[in-house]
DNA sequence: ACTTGACTCTCCTGTTACAGGAGATGGTAC
DNA sequence: GTACCATCTCCTGTAACAGGAGAGTCAAGT
């Protein structure tokens, strides 16, 4: 009568939300009167609201009813930002898809979280020049009795904000077990967690790297946010375990915050 | 490593979206490879655009994407629309809430199925008038050879856009199971479904009823929709069940529409 | 009295994307 | 050997019912 099902009913009943006026002993059937409607109407409209049966069940026991709408509402306004957040994520590779762009680049957020890391940084001209520097940070770092974290996390930082072909600003991190002694080539020291960061993947050779920073960079724009850090390089897969640079990985972690309007 | 549970992983791999490269026969240890990282970034950013793992794994087995971020996007679109309607609900109760009313009226949307009625038009110079013609209305259908519907299903429509104290043109209306031939006072029609009815109970004497009509186009206004046709009053319990005004039970009907914006 | 059709009842399973926990086993370090 | 991790499988629980099996009940018609 009231577009609600048996199967409903017979639910709330179960949870205890609405009982019968009166059940039938012999035959166990449900009866409801009038008097029921409206509570309910009140059933239903709270649900329409989005509640729950059991914050429905909480209404009824007589807690403030003025707090749980306040709790939903903004229970509500949350719901609506995610669903935007995600739909602007979805009009991005729309967008991508009929510009004729493949989804190569995933980009997902996630958390870093805080990491001890052994540190060089230095002003490079190349990537060749950098990578010269690499092993001898090893040596150093084994001289000072360093232990790697598992899983490794390797990285870079760049602090210049923007793209420069030469007197590159670069920071070599690796994450340690814990700090030691710095020397003159290696410092220690804490980098605290991002709470959100832009990710993607980055598969090949180095020299198209380029295009997943502006992968990332667009997709940073199409959905709200703006960078929060200067980004990090994490190499996951390189030529210390490839031989072809097509197989090489790296991951663009890009520390963000949602642009206020 | 990528925020993503043990738990996770596992039951990506039960439903076969995300196999380990390498389970150990001995142990069933799971081993993963960074060749699966991007994998892995695929599904984690399509989980955050919202999607299920069942269109994932249809994302996988190379259904055109396009399609599904199409539906996603639709899909997205009704959510928020969704929210945003019970937001404006809960804001409307919030409303009457701090302006000292209680939430006596609670307003629900239901559909009005297809009817076929007995059906009498007046003009009436007041509710008493009213209520003189009703008896011989009944004993007319029985003459007819009406069976009324069970549930009973018995209201009037106003036909006056607007409220009135006389002449005031009402329609009784009485749910049967089948049209019967038509006489002089009694005409027999079928009323179309409604697809939307702002509804709302009122308890106690008829002249009150003012109160819940109020509640119900404040409730209207509040959520962005108009009347879509004239409301009807539907009889619950009355004289002819109950004892005291006090406990009579009377449902307005409002068939409404979506204020275009 | 019997059948029929339409209803009700209880009980069980399935839905989503895992989380939590029990109990068993594996790996490494002391 | 043992302690402390890790992992494994298997089971349960989540929200709000829907669907269906198998059994009983109601009123009406034969």
């Amino acid at each position: 009568m009231n577009r609600v099902t048996v199967k409903a009913l017979r639910y709330y009943d179960e949870i205890g939300l609405l009982k019968p006026a009166h059940i039938d002993d012999f035959t166990g059937y449900r009866y409801y009167t009038s008097e029921q409607l409206p509570e309910l109407y009140q059933i239903l409209a709270l649900r329409q609201m989005g509640f729950t049966l059991d914050e429905i069940a909480k209404v009824k026991t007589g807690k403030s009813v003025h707090n749980l709408l306040h709790l939903k509402k903004e229970q509500l306004l949350k719901e609506i930002a995610e669903s935007t957040m995600k739909l602007a994520q979805v009009e991005h590779y729309l967008n991508l898809n009929e510009g004729g762009f493949t989804m190569d680049y995933n980009v997902i957020i996630k958390e870093l979280p805080e990491v001890v890391v052994a540190s060089m940084r230095r002003v490079v001209n190349s990537y060749n020049d950098f990578f010269a520097v690499i092993p001898p940070m090893g040596e150093e770092m084994e001289r000072l009795g360093c232990e790697c974290a598992v899983p490794e996390y390797c990285f870079n930082i760049y602090h210049d904000g923007e793209y420069k072909e030469e007197n590159i600003d670069v920071e070599v991190c690796e994450a340690v077990v814990e700090a030691k002694q710095d020397s003159e080539m290696v410092k220690f020291k804490k980098i605290d967690r991002v709470p959100e960061a832009a990710c993607t993947l980055h598969k090949g050779p180095y020299d198209t790297l380029r295009n997943a920073y502006g992968a990332i960079l667009k997709w940073m724009e199409d959905n709200g946010y703006e960078p929060a850090d200067n980004p990090r390089e994490s190499y996951i897969d390189g030529i210390w375990n490839k031989d072809t640079e097509e197989d090489w990985l790296t991951e663009i972690q890009f520390p963000i915050k949602k642009k206020d309007i």
